[in-house]
DNA sequence: TTGTATGCGTTATCAC
DNA sequence: GTGATAACGCATACAA
């Protein structure tokens, strides 16, 4: 046995053909012992499972995907790490992930990697699929002569896909606005507005889409739109606090519904803290992902949960198999709280 | 060759034999085609880079790591994410490890999925390296019956490790917690408090030894300690909400410490929005982390600044071998804001 | 410089 | 039920 020492313990982790020579069986019979209903006697199974505990043997796993083809490896591309939101989605869909036998490889998309290098990293480790999780890409991406033809299924998670081919798990949009619109109106608020984060990105384009759109069929035809730089808390104050200096008080929103929390922390910090105006009398704020901090008693924050264990799962069920790879769009919940 | 097709578009990744048929040159010579350093003519090289374009082939990292026991993925071991200050630090681990060719393995450590099973797991799939980032764990853990003697190299990121031969790599907690304390001495606080998270973590146990030692120092000998649930908003309310609704006016802290700035801003919310009081004058805050709504100017809140990029290009620097894996001590940075 | 043989630790398939 | 042979795709060492 190749045997180097390191700080007096082995390095080299025990092979199937060790714990068969510890067992005196052949090694195809210790790789029967560690599948699941392969065909093994009682007895020598015994033999096998006790060698094993004495050398510490368990199946080298990147062996195993080399000869199955499966590395039960998922690659998971983020772009925005901004958003705390990012965080109970990962922690959900880690978790879940690993109930499935799966692991999640992270893969910060940015300017030093952009999609195609990890498109290509992603393929080149064997990745059984690819979660874009609330990033967006473009159609051109993947025709991008450095990728093959082949690449592994790809989902994306919390944002729309623009992608034949390329289903995507979402929170219903149309849906949200409405109820967002709907309850607006009631409220008796006539005069909306939209702060807008990245106006490429096609799940903001839609919300804002959507927003306007509904107040139109409440026979509301002006809605500002308002834009912030990055999604951010400060983006959001300042966002905010150049439109208050350059709108007459008369002129401004009635309510202001930010395209998430934080943006609409921002704004909400902003109105109150620095131009002295009361929510939501003043001007009403609404955002979207319902964020922990947003239902803090200085905040009450109305806004919008995405049904995140819902979407996970969907996800999941699609990567395993059980469920066919379509989109699929869910309902989330209005959460109203005082600021609007 | 094994061409199975699918949609159209064949299956299978094109292999270094499948170059070497293309290229009229034997597999060995794709190889060094591929490898930076290699002896092989350039036209040779340019025949091969030709044919590999075509058949969109590149290495197959799986079959990579196999043959030379690297993996280049490292786990990356996570099992709080209520504290939204792991994104950012998430965000620039990803991004150096990436730029070092190595990929982030990202595990979710929950009752279902331990240590010892994450560990396993991670040796199974064998990563180059494991981070526990911020997650703790005892040395019983490691003498686990289950476990090889041969673990992966593991480092601690952002707490303490109790653990002989595995480095941490921490903000000075002494130099962070003097710094604190002589600022708020300065401005003339004299009945310190402190807000704890989970008592059970050596982090945590330090920060609030050298707050009370630093103190003590001073001449400040008695120092209240509150202890919250969680680290979330909500616990640090209910944490000071009980104490306030429990200790006469007279008798309260006029500093309170908390051991991060989750913990500060649910605490300074419940102070100012529930029983009226003013930060700083009424009872001053103080937090750690410097998360960013912290910034936020309804908040104010003074605080610590770990130092993220440092500390993790101390971690990649061990993991690829630049540094001795030896535990080491980073200085941080007041932050002082209008809270305290 | 290039081709050959062998090994990495599994799994799949076939004889016994 | 068990052992043997081939294969997964690449890397290393050696020979030509």
């Amino acid at each position: 046995m190749d045997v180097s020492f390191c700080g007096g313990f082995m390095r080299r982790r025990a092979t199937a053909k060790n714990v068969a020579d510890a067992a005196g069986v052949s090694k195809w019979t210790v790789i029967r012992a560690f599948t699941p209903g392969a065909s093994i006697t009682e007895e020598s199974k015994r033999r096998v499972l006790q060698a094993a505990a004495a050398l510490n043997y368990s199946p080298n796993l990147l062996a195993r995907s080399l000869a199955t083809n499966l590395t039960h490896q998922v690659a998971v591309f983020v772009d925005d790490f901004a958003n705390p939101q990012k965080l109970p989605f990962l922690e959900t869909l880690t978790d879940r992930l690993q109930a499935e036998g799966l692991v999640a490889m992270l893969i910060n998309i940015n300017n030093h990697f952009d999609h195609v290098r990890a498109l290509l990293n992603a393929d080149q480790r064997q990745v059984d699929a690819i979660i874009m999780f609330g990033t967006a890409f473009r159609s051109e991406t993947l025709n991008d002569r450095r990728l093959g033809r082949s690449m592994p299924p790809m989902f994306v998670l919390a944002r729309d896909s623009q992608i034949d081919g390329v289903p995507a798990v979402v929170c219903d949009a149309e849906l949200a606005l409405k109820e967002i619109v709907d309850h607006l109106y009631e409220k008796g608020y006539r005069r909306p507005g939209f702060m807008a984060g990245a106006p490429a990105l096609s799940t903001a384009l839609r919300r804002r889409h959507h927003f306007i759109d509904f107040w139109k069929q409440k026979g509301v035809d002006e809605t500002a739109v308002i834009s912030a730089e990055r999604y951010s808390a400060q983006a959001g104050a300042e966002s905010v606090r150049h439109y208050l200096q350059n709108t007459d008080a008369k002129d401004r929103v009635d309510v202001l519904m930010c395209e998430n929390d934080i943006l609409a922390i921002g704004a909400l910090d902003e109105i109150r803290g620095q131009f002295g105006l009361r929510v939501p009398q003043d001007m009403a704020v609404i955002g979207f992902d319902n964020y922990e901090l947003g239902g803090a008693s200085v905040y009450g924050l109305s806004t919008y949960e995405q049904p995140k264990d819902e979407m996970v799962e969907v996800v999941i069920e699609m990567i395993t198999g059980r469920l066919p790879p379509e989109t699929v769009t869910l309902p989330g919940k209005l959460i109203v709280r005082n600021s609007a």
